[in-house]
Formats: structure tokens, sequence, C-alpha cells
DNA sequence: ACTATACTTAGCCATATGGCTAAGTATACA
DNA sequence: TGTATACTTAGCCATATGGCTAAGTATAGT
């Protein structure tokens, strides 16, 4: 029950949702991609990843000196949540916009988004 | 998405998620069986209804001076996720030992229940 | 009408949570 | 080997949360 617990206190944080909803659309994304998105400090947006990771939801590949993120789909017991949550998603309007953002978001190299987050010029659009 | 996280705050509590588990077996519940299994003051026990019923996974009933609550089946968009909770708990060693101390609840009457509350004495079993 | 009582609401307190900045770690590249 | 940088960790602060007691509300029974 624990386990449950800790799954739902994941989710009970609209950022952290609108992550994982970022994710089930994204199939990976990298660290600086979800801050983009959800607007808060890097240290912020590590801190959701850390809980989301430790609940178990999503799983993290290490690439240099980039993350990427993305929900653990072999985790077979959790796939009807997802699928759930996906499902209740789908005409939200917060996730419509949210996908809008992330189209424009995933549009340039994580590279060039890193350069725009140090307040340098990136990414035509917008 | 508001919605959704006003779902998953009200599953983020080990007391409220005992409290659904035990609605899941039980079909119907009265206030002071919930307070007697998850040994809190009536008024905590109230509150946590309060925002069980809030989010829209539990209905209740007034019959006099007693409310009986129970998960709103109808609505048919929760059931995945009820169903999901089941399975996720059906082998889980909390619930079962709420399960147990369900059974010696609902074997006396609320009425009786709730003098043993006020310090009564009360219903053979312990 | 009055009292008892099952539940709710209000108000208090300690802890948890989510944001930040600043410092730390690890990796790429000159 | 040294610097830049992508991310993490530590520590701070304001707000949210979950417990309590006490007061309020509604209903049953005398």
């Amino acid at each position: 029950m624990n386990n449950l617990t800790t799954i739902f206190k994941a989710l009970a944080d609209g950022n952290r949702l609108r992550i994982v909803a970022a994710l089930i659309r994204h199939e990976e994304l990298c660290a600086c991609q979800i801050t983009e998105l959800i607007q808060v400090t890097g240290a912020t947006a590590s801190r959701h990843m850390g809980i989301l990771l430790s609940s178990g939801l999503v799983e993290s590949r290490k690439d240099g000196r980039w993350v990427y993120y993305r929900i653990r789909r072999e985790q077979i017991n959790l796939s009807p949540l997802i699928h759930w949550i996906e499902t209740q998603l789908y005409t939200d309007t917060d996730v419509t916009r949210d996908a809008k953002k992330l189209a424009e978001i995933t549009a340039c190299d994580p590279e060039e988004l890193c350069r725009k987050q140090r307040g340098e010029k990136c990414c035509p659009k917008k």
C-alpha cells in the first residue's frame, strides 16, 4: 500500500502530471525540455523527476551531459494506470496547450534549448 | 487536469487509500465504522470523507443521524482506476489486516460501535 | 421543547511539499 | 588539465496537509 501511495503522491501535483502527460505523448524527453515546458528552475524540475523516478512511473537514461526520461512501459502492472491517465487527459485543454508548446520545444535541439535557457538566442519560433 | 490532480491528491494519503480499499470490499460503510477502522477522531475521518467526496470517488447517503459512504460506481470513467487499485491491493498485507478488522467492525451494529467509541462496552469480540 | 448523539466545521499546531538560490558532481571539449 | 555546462543536492522559505480539540448542526427519542 505504501508503494501505491508513493505512486499517487507522485501524480498528485499539477506539474508532475503535466510531465507525465508530456512523456505519454513524446516517448522520451530530456531534462531541459521538461524544464522549458513547466517553466521552473532546472533544480525544481530535477526534483520532480526524482519523485517520478522513485515512484517507478518513469525511468531515465544518461547520455553525456544529457539525461533523458521516459515512461517505464515495461512495468506492465502500471500500464492500466498510464492508459487511464491518457484517456482522462485526451481532451484536456491544459494538456493540448502543453502539446502545442512541446511541439515547439522538441523542434529545436536540446543543445539549442539549453542555450536559450542561459539567455542566449535560439530557435527561430518564439 | 485539475480534476485529475484532485483525484490523485485524494488518493495520495495512506488513510484515505485504506478507506477506499475498505469501500471497494464493503459496498457501504458508515462514518463511525470508518473512524473505527483508521483510528482517528471522528472529525478527522469526516474531513477525509469530505476530500474523497469532492474528488468524486465516493458518494454519501444520510439516514437519520447516520451517514453512509460508498464508491461512486456509476461514474464509469472512474471504474478502470478503481479496478486498478483493487488489483494492486489484492495481495497487500495492510489491506488484508484491515479486512480482518473490518469483519469485526461490521459484525456489530453501528449503534453499538458508536457506544464503544464513547467508551462504553460493546461487541463481544475485542 | 429538551436532551443526547452522529457528524461537520473552525481553528490550532507540527510536518510535508514545492518553489527558489547556491553549491556540488560529472561529462565534454579546448 | 582546465573550463564550460547539464544536472543534482542542500538549505531556505511560504504554503498545504493531516492530526487534534472545541464548537456548531441536524436528527432521534423522551
